[in-house]
Parts: structure tokens; sequence; C-alpha cells
RNA sequence: GGGAGCAUAGCUCAGCUGGGAGAGCACCUGCCUUACAAGCAGGGGGUCACAGGUUCGAACCCUGUUGUUCCCACCA
């Protein structure tokens, strides 16, 4: 393709690539016998998601590893999948119904799923279309949904051998309940918000008529369900109080004051209303006390039929009752506002209610061990590290974990009960009796598993498990999983000790987290601020690369990163940057490279570009195998940007039309670097970097499957780079005093350099005359010029006889300054050379180092004196 | 109450195992030099939050302080 539009489109890249890439099948997982895999499981999103700029990154980040790992010859796979999302998917099921005046409970459990299931076809595949855009390189032959039929078998299977092996309970425990969800959830899914509250001071009057003690509360409304006061043992206020009976007012019962451990005596008057049925703590309390346990509350946020008048009054209508009933009775003290946190249901913001439930439970002390251990023992790693601290923390302080949820939309709970006889069945297969009683008439739970419970299969129910298959075998333990600090807990958590427990492996060898994607003032993009942007729109205006590439600059593991307008712009630049070199180089070199051998008879600037390069394909590597994908992008940029484009390309323009020898030099050089790079560019902006690489490299049939660049020792030139780096210097500084001048590029001028290294000046001669104004270039050990503007680098001293333009005395001025300057530096490199603790600890490269500095600038000085001599 | 992150140029952030502070954007000056004006060349601008310490040497390691963000716990 000769002719490339003079600026880059990617939209009529990007999907032609896709296409081609899936229709070749290079994102099939390849199972290569004696080659080592590498896999990744896709933290997969709900059906109910559309892509947001979190799975941008998240996607952007794996398909950079799987790509970068293909490239280098591993056995790779990256399953996608969705997860069915219980409790939301049920909510935006139930909305709909709603909108139809429908229930769940009018239409019936069957009927409900299939409308779950319907939904599932028509939305649960939009958002692997917008992964598509992305560029994800993902196997969708492999995909898998958390409710198909693999995924269930390995949920029933692991359900019913930990209940056999008892790590699975039932209970009636204090749980979380969601009055708005009407489920349980877990401790993981309740979110603590600061909200202000009232702090209600009351009295409790004794039985006796011996006056009353004073507490205070911030949930009025459940001194309904009281059993009992309490106060600390050792409080002296009331140690001689303890054992009296009060009368629990509006009730008008009489319930004890107790003395317990839990009370603070600092807090308030050292006086707690204890509720056993409504607050954990409290349930605790009665557990020791032996106190009765009265719900007072409905599952669906009302008061329930204990609380006679109150029956049927929402929390919030009941709270405002008995508080004005209270203070009608004379048992209102005060009120005070109070800020406390309020634990909401992290799906819909409604404050829990602790609860008494019966709900099904893991035990959670045996998993934990060994799944602490992995990571502990260097099995498994955090990247970054502090993470694993977090990780500790939250499973040595675990608890045991509600699974069971009051939804229908989910794996349902395989639990049988026999009305007759009471048994509980759980097993492997349908029951259709009661194995102890044969009665027929069992039921089933109607409560399904917490989304949380499959998704900690994902990992090896994704490849098969429970049956032993070849992906299995192959691919598992998988390599690294790619995901969010925000869901350690929820799910990377729970992955570990589940696979431990029923694989007997580890899951992932590193867990790579990232943080979240914040708006340009920092703030997180959400739908209520609808700062949120949109990736599929910054796809559509400027293309997934410049997204992708967007999401990896400047991003390091574990923080959070802000995305703006202007980093967008920057990155469509850098494309359209790349697009130009290409087009120019291909407008320059035609065919493809024309020999895979590079030339024997190299120039300097093509060792110094091949090293450079050669350098470059070493440290993009390495920091790509530590995760250091930010670091690596920012290089290829600079690379790219800095050498290739406004060095290499431009001293190659020079010899396109030199003899032919080294024009076809320059050819092989530039379309092998331009080439090369586009491959280490390949993962972070895999489209342009396909388009290109096709007009340039006939290696193979796509960039994704072409061998990725490696370190080379026979193209390491460090003396080329040295002498480039020379020649450089003198052409800045030259333009620098042209510019500081005003002297226009168009005006030429003679330039002499005086300089110890002639031969290497002398072969920059064509250089100076393209890239610093040079008419004609004179190289010698030195030149009589005093009336000459001088300009003194550290290897050379350059006279250009523009006598009519300069101001001797601002030149000397300035000359003097430099020389301040140098002599400044020397003094602190003579410092350093006087400091025997530094000559005799220090590494002799340093030492060599500063040794080099010095002889440079004193030879520096030396010019400038020279130069100011000359003057006059 | 416990823990963690962050603090570097006007803004957004890099700086990987300690060896003379970088990028992008913004700003100033000059260029349409036939790949790219979405570009080129040049330039200004930083006590690397503060105070100690370790070291020959600290943006980097240690201690403390301040500011800020977050996580966990949940004194009713």
């Amino acid at each position: 393709m000769a002719n490339l539009d003079k600026s880059y489109s990617p939209q009529a890249v990007e999907d032609k690539n896709y296409q081609f890439w899936l229709e070749k099948g290079y994102f099939d997982g390849q199972i290569k016998e004696g080659v080592p895999s590498y896999s990744i499981v896709m933290p997969p999103p709900n059906i109910t998601g559309q892509l947001h700029m979190g799975h941008a990154l998240d996607n952007t980040f794996q398909d950079i590893l799987i790509r970068y790992k293909r490239m280098q010859g591993f056995g790779t796979l990256w399953v996608p999948g969705t997860d069915h999302a219980s409790i939301a998917t049920e909510a935006k099921i139930v909305a709909a119904m709603k909108e139809e005046g429908l229930t769940k409970e009018d239409i019936g459990r069957e009927k409900f799923l299939e409308r779950a299931w319907d939904w599932r076809r028509q939305y649960g595949t939009r958002i692997v279309t917008q992964l598509k855009k992305m560029g994800s390189s993902c196997d969708w032959n492999r995909e898998r949904f958390t409710m198909d039929e693999g995924c269930s078998k390995a949920v029933r299977k692991v359900f019913v051998d930990l209940y056999k092996q008892g790590l699975i309970y039932q209970g009636e425990r204090m749980i979380n309940w969601c009055p708005h969800c009407c489920t349980s959830i877990s401790d993981a899914e309740v979110e603590y918000e600061q909200q202000d509250g009232s702090f209600w001071h009351l009295r409790y009057p004794f039985a006796d008529g011996s006056g009353y003690v004073e507490l205070a509360t911030t949930r009025p409304e459940t001194m309904l369900g009281d059993t009992a006061v309490a106060v600390h043992p050792d409080d002296e206020r009331y140690k001689d109080l303890v054992g009296k009976m009060l009368i629990l007012p509006l009730v008008n019962k009489e319930i004890p004051l107790i003395a317990d451990d839990y009370v603070d005596m600092e807090f308030g008057t050292g006086v707690v209303k204890i509720t056993p049925a409504h607050d954990p703590n409290d349930y605790e309390v009665g557990l020791r006390h032996d106190l009765p346990v009265i719900t007072v509350t409905t599952e669906d946020g009302h008061m329930n039929e204990y609380v006679g008048k109150y029956e049927g009054l929402s929390l919030a209508a009941c709270r405002k009752a008995v508080v004005e009933d209270l203070d009608k009775e004379g048992y209102l003290v005060k009120v005070e506002p109070h800020t406390h946190n309020v634990g909401t249901c992290y799906r819909c913001h409604t404050a829990v209610e602790p609860r008494v439930s019966k709900q099904w439970f893991v035990k959670m002390a045996p998993l934990a061990k060994p799944a602490i251990e992995a990571v502990r023992n260097g099995d498994i790693k955090f990247v970054p590290d502090r993470f694993s601290k977090i990780y500790y923390h939250w499973m040595e302080n675990i608890k045991d974990w509600c699974i069971s949820r009051q939804l229908w939309w989910g794996h349902q709970i395989p639990a049988w009960y026999c009305p007759d006889c009471g048994e509980v069945i759980v097993d492997y297969e349908d029951p259709t009796a009661c194995p102890h009683c044969g009665c027929k008439n069992i039921e089933r739970d109607p409560d399904t598993l917490d989304t949380w419970f499959s998704s900690a299969l994902w990992p090896f129910s994704t490849l098969g498990w429970p049956e032993k298959t070849a992906d299995l075998d192959y691919f598992f333990p998988t390599d690294v999983l790619v995901t969010g600090y925000d869901i350690i807990f929820f799910w990377v958590a729970r992955m570990i000790f589940s696979s431990i427990a029923y694989t007997g492996k580890i899951p992932f060898h590193t867990v790579f987290i990232h943080g979240i994607v914040r708006d340009a003032q920092g703030r997180k993009m959400s739908k209520s601020l609808g700062n949120g942007i949109d990736p599929l729109k910054v796809i559509a205006d400027h293309g997934a690369d410049a997204l992708r590439f967007t999401l990896a600059t400047g991003n390091s593991p574990g923080n959070d990163m802000r995305f703006s307008e202007e980093k967008i712009t920057a990155s469509s630049n850098f494309a359209n940057k790349i697009w130009n070199a290409a087009r120019f180089i291909n407008m320059n070199c035609e065919g493809k490279a024309i020999d895979h051998q590079l030339p024997a008879d190299l120039a300097l600037e093509d060792k110094w570009i091949l090293s450079k390069f050669n350098t470059l394909a070493k440290e993009v590597s390495e920091n790509l195998d530590k995760f250091e994908l930010g670091v690596a992008v920012s290089k290829l940029y600079d690379f790219i940007w800095d050498y290739l484009c406004d060095w290499y390309i431009e001293l190659a323009k020079i010899r396109f039309n030199a003899d032919e020898k080294s024009s076809k030099t320059v050819r092989e050089v530039i379309i092998h670097v331009m080439s090369e790079t586009m491959k280490l560019l390949h993962p972070f902006m895999p489209f342009i970097t396909e388009e290109i690489w096709q007009t340039m490299s006939d290696e193979c049939e796509s960039i994704m499957i072409s061998k990725w660049p490696q370190y080379d020792e026979s193209l390491h030139f460090p003396e080329a780079e040295a002498e480039m780096g020379r020649i450089i210097k003198a052409i800045r500084a030259i333009r620098a005093r042209r510019n500081e001048m005003n002297v226009p590029p168009s005006k030429k001028a003679k330039v002499c350099i005086a300089t110890e290294y002639i031969d290497t000046f002398k072969a920059a001669v064509p250089f100076m005359q393209r890239l610093a104004s040079a008419s004609e270039v004179e190289v010698a050990g030195s030149f009589d010029m005093p009336t000459a503007v001088q300009i003194v680098t550290d290897d050379a001293t350059i006279y250009i006889p523009l006598a009519e333009l300069i101001d001797f005395e601002q030149e000397r001025a300035r000359l003097e300054k430099e020389k301040a300057a140098a002599e400044k530096k020397l003094a602190q490199i003579n410092g350093k050379l006087a400091n025997e603790g530094f000559l005799a600890k220090a590494p002799e490269k340093v030492v060599e180092g500063v040794k080099a500095d010095k002889k440079v600038t004193e030879e520096k000085i030396a010019n400038i004196i020279k130069s100011l001599e000359n003057l006059g």
C-alpha cells in the first residue's frame, strides 16, 4: 500500500483488522505440546452492564499481556465470559415487570426465570460486542457464562462436597438484610456510609418505681424489640442496680438490667438498650445472657404484628410515631444531632437491616488457612505487593460467608426438605423422595446462591472442571488475574480459597491489581454525577488504539488514574505520528523488507538506531514481565518520537537519494527498525501496528503471530551511541545559538568544528548541513576565528562566521555565564573526587564516570577560555 | 480505633534494585525544512510536602509531622 492517507483514520483500520484476526483464528487458545502455557481468565462483566472505563482499563491490560505472551510463543488462552449478576439482573427484571403492573409472585418462579433468560439472551451479549471494539484478543469460542451448564455443574459439585465435609451449613444467624432487594447479603456486600442522624436520649423506669436509667439510641423504633438494658459490670454508677427489672416504655413489659463487657462505660450514659433481633452486637449479648430474640420488622422494611398499633408502618414512619409517643409519655429526654456510619446495600444503597434469619453459610476458618499460606509462601503474588497485606487482614478476620439469597435468578440451592421427618437432603442429583422416610413431597429450598459463589470457581469452572479436560490440564493454574483493588474481597480472595479447596491448586500465580479510572477532576465516574466517559464514544471518535494507549500511559500498578480529553488527544496525535512515519518510510522504500538479513555495512546512524532499538526491546520486555505497562509504553513513545522520527528519519532523508549502497542500507535498516518497533508496540496499539506492519514485513501473515523482538548482543553498539551523542549535542547547540540570535533556518552559514573527534564530525558533515542549517562544514583540531559566533559543547568548539550578527558584549557575557556554570560543576566533581569515602565505597563504574566527567568539563572550560580570548 | 496510598514544573503524572530531576498538556520565541502545523526547532519554569536520621552519596531507605484519598472495624 503505497498511498496511505495523510492522517490516520482508525475507523478504516480497526474493524477490518479485528475481523481478519477472528477469521484467522489467532485468538483461539492453543495447546502447544512441550511449550509453556500462558492463560488469563477475564473477570466476567455483569450481563446487566455496559462497557465502562473500568472494563476498558481491565481488558486493555489483559490484552496487552496476552498479546505479548502470544508473540513470545507461549500457548496462550484468554477466556472471556459474563456473570449472571443475580441481584442486579433480578432487579432489572422486576423493574421491567413493574412497568407492566406485575410482580414476581404474580407470574411465579418458572415464568420469571423464562423472562430472565430472555433478558440474558437479549442483553447479555451487548458487552461482548463492546469488548471486541476494544481489540480484545480473547478466545470467543470458549466464552462462558456463570449459569451455563458447565459452571452450574461445578457449582453443584462444590456445594454438595462442602456440605458433606461440613463446610457448608444451615443456621439461624444474625445476617445483613436488604429490605429493598428483599434478600440477605454477605458482610462484604455492605457498604458503610456516613449519614447525619439523631441520638435519642430515653429514660427507662425501674419496675419498682425507684427512678430510671437514661440511655441513648440511634434507632428508637427498635426499642419495641428490646429484651434487656445493659451496663458494664465494673461501672460503679450502676453496679448495685444490675439484676433489677425495668419497664420497657410503650410496650409496658419488664426487661432486666444486665451487666456485660460489651458496654463502653465512657460512651454516653454507659447504658445500652439491647435489641437482640436487630443489632449484631446486641445479638451476641443476647446469646451470652440467654435473652429472647424478638423480631419487630418484616422482610420488606415494615413493622410486623408483634408491635401492635405500629404494625404495618414503614421503619421511618414507625420511628416518627415511636418518638412522638415516647415524648408524649415523658420518656424522651432530648434529641441530639449525630453523624454515624450506616451500613447500606452495595447494589441499591438502602440501609441494611441486621436481622436474625435462617441461611446457608460457608465455614471460612478451615478454608482461609491454606489460602493465606499460598500468598505467604509466594505461590501467589500480588502486584503491587502491598495488596497482600490487605488480603491477609481480611482473610485472617473473616467470618462465615452467608451464601443464600432470597432471589430467583441464580443457582438454586440443591437442598430439599422432607415435610414429614424434617430430613434435609443435599445431593449431586435431584432427589425424588426422602431417603429417610420415603416421603415424596419433598420441597426444594427456594433460595439461590450468592453470585460470587459461582464467580469464585471461574478460573477452573471455565476450563471444564470438574471434568478432567485437556484445557484444564494445560492452562490451569492460570497465570495472571487482572482486576481492580475494589473486588479483592468479593472475588480474588474467594477464588483463591475455592481453588485450593476444590482443585488442590492455586487459581493463578499473580494477581495484577490496578486502580480505578477517574474523571479529569479526580472524581469517581458515576451515573449519578453524570461524569462518566463512554469508552465506546472515545473509540468512535479517536479509535481503540488511542483509548488503549491513554489507559496504559502514566498508569502504575495499583494506582488510580485520571482520564481526560487532553490525554486522548495526545494519544491520537501519537497514532497520527506513527502513521505518518510509516507513510514516509513507505514512500521511500518500495516493497516490503528487502532482506531479512541486516546489511553488513552499517553507517554510524544505522548502528546508533539499531543499538537504541536493541535496548528498547530488552527494556520493554523487562517492564512487561514486571507489569510495568506504563513504563514500557512511555519508552516506546520516546523511542518512536524522539529517536526514530526526530533523528533517524531526518538523517535517513539524506541517504534516500545517495549512492545505491547507502540508500539500500538505509532502506533496509529503517524498514527493519520500524517494523520491529511495531511489534513492540503491538500489544498496546494492536490495530495501527498491524496495518503498518503489513506494509513492511512478509515475515508471516499477521503481526499478532510474528516473533517478539529479542535483545541481540551483536546489535549492541556503544561506540556508535557515544559518537552519535557527540553529534546530536553539537547540532542541538548550533540550533540553540541560532535560535537565540534569531537566525532563520533559511539563512545557511558555514560551520567550523574544532574537536579531537575529527573522524566523527567529518562523517557528520551532511547531518550538520541538513539539521543545523550549515552551508559548508570544516572540521579540524583548532580554528582561529576571533570574529565568529562560538559554541562550546563537551566535545567541540564550533565557530559560525556570522560576524554581522554578533553583539560582542553579549557574547562575552554569555560565555562568562557558561564558564561559571562549568566551573561550578567542576567544583562539585572535584569535591567528590577529594572525598575518600566516595573513592573507597562507591562502585568503580560510578567513580570512573565522575572522572570522565571531570575530563570533559575541564576541556569545556578550556574551550570557553579560548573563546573568550578570541573575542579579544 | 486499625491499616494503606498519595504529596515531584502552572495542570496531569512517570521516575523500575539509592549515583547530578523527566514526559504530556499549558506558556514564550522562531519556522508551511515536500511524513506529520495533530508538525518542526528552541526556551522559561521544580529547596522532589516538612523535620530529623542512615549513607561517600537520598525524590528514592528509616523515624516523626502535616495535608489528602481510600480500605477495614462499627460506641449503642
